[in-house]
DNA sequence: GCGCGTCTGGGACACTTGTCCAACTTCGGG
DNA sequence: CCCGAAGTTGGACAAGTGTCCCAGACGCGC
């Protein structure tokens, strides 16, 4: 087994420690544990701690993408109806990998934090916002409407609004209230697309 | 200086260790070392570090809570301008104390982790869902509107955007990007404002 | 003055952490 | 066959952690 592959896995290995038990837990120990590796097998991979959890960032990021682009079904023709399944898609799947979810939010801050790794939050939040702005675009052409506002400036809206959401389910596991929020934000949100 | 005064010396002096250096920074030797105390006591004053973290979060809420209710100016007439106003008073609060908004965001997602603590988010966002419910409620009576949905759920909307908002914000410190954000969010509100 | 409960604080304990190292195995090309 | 580079690994280290303890100081009612 290369360096190469090792640290690939040793990145699996940690997001499932952070999915599991959070940030503070993921020490080099307890991922080479989940990795079924020495310990020593560690530094000869990945030259730091740090190092590893940037690969980490990328993955959850990379993940993230995936889930989002996802859950645009094309079944809906009203934009109303668009913009509440994308939401309700978003907080199924925030509900069904809560603590992936929750991991996200820990490693932005533990990079914020981290003078090495303070970089990586600002390309982050810019992938969020381009990834929003796509599926925006893609809706434009899909439901045959335009937005009234400029697409990025709505993306971030939309990044801000799942953002919160998550955050507010995360902390009372609410899911009526949950819906409730999303059915109104969609009612927000709704009067900025226009008939092409 | 008896215990009780010691103890809340400890909780200013933690979160002042919070706001620096982050939740993972704030061992019990940084936060006696800020208070300007002996090691020995802190377990005197406190049980445990988590304990103390409990009293934390408390004054973060506590914070939190004058900071918005001082933001409420009644300047404005137009419901419009009122949300925009109250929306920017939050984020100019944000970006003059960063540290503190993160650490608001690290205690929320540490105490998620910790079983012993794993209640406090839950009326953490009670406290901050009730809060936001307030200012509405008074904002109906001051500008003579009244609000076309449940002022409970526009609450729990309204939170979730600040949320949102002040995470993209720490994360990129794009001012620009938040304000124009906080505009298209106004916009997005206003409709939901109907003249009593 | 005295005794006792409250407070003080320095030192220690057991444990975990990230990082490093030196010895060991494996294996492909000359 | 052999040798050197790549890969492997158990153990060690220094630093830092939360928590505890005990000898002492203080202050106040009797």
């Amino acid at each position: 087994m290369s360096a190469a592959e090792r640290r690939v896995a040793l990145a699996r290995a940690a997001l499932t420690v952070v999915d599991r038990d959070g940030v503070h837990a993921a020490t080099t120990r307890a991922i080479v544990a989940e990795a079924q590796m020495p310990l020593g097998s560690f530094h000869y991979a990945v030259p730091s701690r740090d190092e590893l959890l940037r690969d980490v960032v990328e993955l959850v990021v990379a993940d993230e993408g995936d889930a989002a682009l996802a859950g645009l079904l094309g079944e809906a023709v009203d934009p109303r109806d668009a913009i509440r399944r994308t939401l309700t898609a978003y907080l199924d799947h925030v509900r069904a990998q809560p603590g992936r979810e929750q991991a996200m939010f820990e490693l932005t801050q533990y990079a914020l934090r981290s003078p090495e790794l303070d970089d990586l939050p600002a390309e982050q939040y810019a992938r969020y916002h381009a990834l929003a702005a796509e599926v925006l675009t893609a809706a434009e052409t899909h439901l045959g409407i335009r937005w009234t506002v400029p697409v990025a400036e709505l993306a971030r809206l939309v990044v801000t609004i799942t953002d919160g959401v998550t955050l507010a389910w995360l902390a009372d596991r609410d899911d009526a209230a949950a819906e409730r929020t999303i059915d109104l934000a969609t009612a927000a949100l709704a009067p900025f697309a226009a008939s092409a």
